[in-house]
DNA sequence: AAGAAAAAGAGAGCACTGCTCTTGACGGGC
DNA sequence: GCCCGTCAAGAGCAGTGCTCTCTTTTTCTT
């Protein structure tokens, strides 16, 4: 009976499959407006309707490019920090912050679905957030192993957390496990700081302005990990 | 002569003023994506063609909308800033700050049309840069005045920038003028840093996660300002 | 004041879009 | 061998940006 049910199970499989590789060429030449479910269709040489039979809306194509999106991003994520020796937390930190850039800048259109303005209308549900945090949970990991290390510069000179943050630091430390407020108040700093940095780098607020932003880049992320106390 | 042919540019203008005020309602509700001409033409009591003598596509009509919400940021950052001692350099940098995100956040797709993913095939034309620029001017002058002033810390533990950085360094410094290079690299680190946070409250990363945002937000731009080296 | 010229509105139409509904064919489980 | 679920196809709805032509209104010139 599961032979003849896969075979059919196979093609549907396939065919999912090469809906959302053509949607996410078009998503790479035309942006997430840009996605015609109509243009899928022609392009398969199928009509439009039947691919309502795999994905019911264009919603549910959109959620499962995001998905896919955030699995490629923490993917690149993790085997660049695999790459670096464990004990070298600050370059493990720079891995992982050129793996964010460099993914960013090879899939410009993909990364503005995920850390740029919703798509109006689009609600995200609750699959996405597993995929989500896949990059953090290797930065969590990053900070937790330099803390645990001893290596983390106390770095003071900075204001310390205020009591109203401890409540959040708290949920943030399901994602950093075992270390302080005022350490996973850096930790916050550092990560927005570096989407921050490849959003204004990718979104064109550096245009005209930064023009080697690679190595403006690379001192920035230098400066967020002493600022998160890092060793050099 | 002048008198008559204002009577048409009159009401011309107050055409134009219309159509904008009723797509920033509709982008406001809908998104940009959801910013339809021949709705506002609907509205308007008009055919859906005349709207084409006002603006003649849809991209012209979002660079005057873009413009109006870099100059509406603007003059919420001006404002702010203005309203605090000119000596008080940290509590103008927290103004500016806060200015940003509360704009921010009672105009989230405004926002997002601003430092959001950009819209696909839209290019942004020149007429925007200088309205673009308007709060980071205000916050050069910040940067400018506290080293003016000589109460910037040197702020040693953080690496110098490199060589490379000299060019990037030279086209900041016309925003915030008179300022060594490794106070511009730690002034691009805060004022992305800030956008970073922005951003990643607006579209949703925080979710579920930061409950007190601004509480959350006020604690990182203080640090932001001790990583720049204003007195606390 | 009269006529030429410019500007604006109206409406039809083109080529699209997402999505729904119905119809007809195929193929595996009883 | 029937029967029902799965699927493709096609028509159709309501909507989009934009272009074209035609008519009306306003302004400028003589």
């Amino acid at each position: 009976m599961s032979a003849s049910r896969t075979a059919r199970e196979r093609v549907r499989a396939e065919l999912t499959r090469e809906i959302t590789d053509i949607a996410r060429g078009q998503l790479a030449t035309e942006g997430a407006s840009g996605l015609s479910l109509r243009a899928i269709a022609r392009e398969m040489g199928m009509v439009s309707s039947a691919i309502y039979r795999y994905f019911p809306s264009r919603d549910d194509l959109l959620t499962a490019l995001i998905i896919d999106g955030y699995n490629a991003l923490g993917e690149a994520v993790e085997k660049a920090d695999a790459a670096v020796a464990r004990e070298d937390h600050t370059g493990r930190w720079l891995a992982v912050c050129h793996a964010v850039r460099d993914w960013a800048l090879a899939h410009p259109h993909e990364y503005a679905l995920l850390y740029g303005s919703p798509v109006p209308g689009y609600k995200a549900p609750m699959d996405t957030v597993a995929a989500a945090i896949r990059d953090t949970v290797v930065y969590g990991r990053i900070v937790s192993d330099a803390h645990e290390a001893g290596v983390l510069n106390p770095r003071d000179g900075f204001p310390a957390p205020p009591a109203a943050f401890s409540g959040d630091a708290g949920r943030v430390r399901d994602i950093i496990p075992g270390v302080p407020d005022d350490v996973i108040a850096r930790a916050l700093l550092a990560w927005t700081g570096l989407f921050g940095w490849v959003s204004f780098e990718l979104f064109g607020q550096f245009n005209n302005v930064i023009l080697d932003p690679r190595a403006a880049f690379e001192h920035a992320m230098r400066c967020h990990a002493a600022l998160l106390g890092l060793p050099a």
